[in-house]
DNA sequence: TCCATTACCTACTCGCGAGTAAGACTACGT
DNA sequence: ACGTAGTCTTACTCGCGAGTAGGTAATGGA
């Protein structure tokens, strides 16, 4: 009468496919509440529901396997903003369906979020290449939506504009959804809406009683 | 003829506070390099040209050195800004003296800064509670600042106006900041007026060719 | 029914790095 | 000259966690 001792009865022999993304999901989870360096495997695999070897035979080493996670959250981040800016509406309303879908994202996938967001600031660890990557990725696709924003207006902006520009925007953007955490009473379209009004607007507008609202 | 073999000839029996001293230099300039947890106190201890049991000696464990340059770091940054911004000017011109000494602070500063900036962001680390005390304090004071700003203005911000707001300001400052890295063609000055001219005008502002300058 | 393949596990090795034991050297006061 | 207080070192221990060796058991095709 060995039996399952304790926890739940792991699932058992399961296709390799299923198997990765539960492991996927496990790391995402662990990674994004402990950091890179302070996740163990052990953990992630006991997440997982599933032994240690398998997190190698599967995913591989330590550094690969995050690099899976960070691959699989930035491109559908990535994803997700692309397709919510890109179409034909005015430049102003893709800047704003873009905030919307960024905080959604970030609602519905917290763990994720952390993941790319958290790692990808403290450097020192051995996976560089990817988290560059994937946040040069991000910028250019910001740079072009505050670019396209400024076609046929009274003054284009040019790259060297747009770059720091998209910086500071995605920073602020980063800071609001870190701040959400702490005031979790705000809903996604309001922090979206505060952030385009401070892009939009900025201070001395705003405080003249001049805001930003979205179109119906 | 044992001699100093190589490497520089470790000035020898020194004042603990001067040790002290170096000892946090290096500390700083090596968890900025590698983050918390990849630098190794004796890495740290090499840098500093001591060996590992003065560190335990003079500054304890190595959370506990950590803290010592969070402490350290933050102190000298959050007194140059409250320094800057605390005078009788108006408002707007105090703003733009607070970002102009953060800009200055980082440049002089790039390891302390890095320590204060990616740290902060990576938790999991057990050096929470310096952290969230030092980011805690950099936000009030952003916030008074902005309050202050609004002040006798049409549209007085409450605090629950100027908390995200001042979250949003400090995120784009340090990721100017980063971006500065990469792009250090400009100067201190010119990143404080271009971040000024975000949150003071914003985008729509900018596009039309309503710019904010410095006055003389 | 038997073999091959694929899923999966227990139980290790082994290096790296935090932290320490135990003492050595120097300077200064008396 | 000699103790004592403070500086500083070499040379360890020891745990944690990455990565693996070597095997078991279920499934599906012949």
């Amino acid at each position: 009468m060995k039996a399952e001792d304790n926890g739940r009865p792991r699932s058992r022999r399961l296709p390799r496919e299923v198997r990765e993304r539960q492991i996927l999901d496990a790391a995402v989870e662990v990674f994004a509440a402990r950091g890179f360096h302070n996740a163990s495997m052990d953990e992630i695999s006991e997440v997982a529901g599933v032994s240690k070897p398998m997190l190698y035979a599967y995913l591989g080493a330590k550094d690969e396997l995050f690099i899976a996670c960070v691959r699989r959250e930035s491109t559908l981040l990535i994803e997700t903003i692309g397709g919510a800016a890109e179409s034909d509406l005015p430049p102003v309303e893709q800047l704003w369906r873009a905030l919307r879908v960024f905080f959604e994202y970030v609602q519905r996938n917290r763990a994720g979020w952390t993941v790319l967001h958290r790692q990808t600031n403290s450097q020192g660890e051995p996976n560089v290449a990817e988290l560059v990557e994937w946040r040069e990725r991000a910028m250019v696709l910001i740079a072009e939506l505050l670019a396209r924003a400024t076609d046929g207006s009274a003054q284009p902006m040019q790259p060297q504009q747009t770059e720091p520009f998209a910086a500071a925007l995605a920073g602020a953007g980063e800071a609001l959804a870190d701040w959400w955490v702490d005031n979790p009473e705000h809903t996604a379209d309001g922090l979206a809406m505060r952030l385009m009004n401070m892009v939009w607007m900025g201070f001395g507008d705003l405080v003249e009683g001049r805001t930003w609202t979205p179109a119906e």
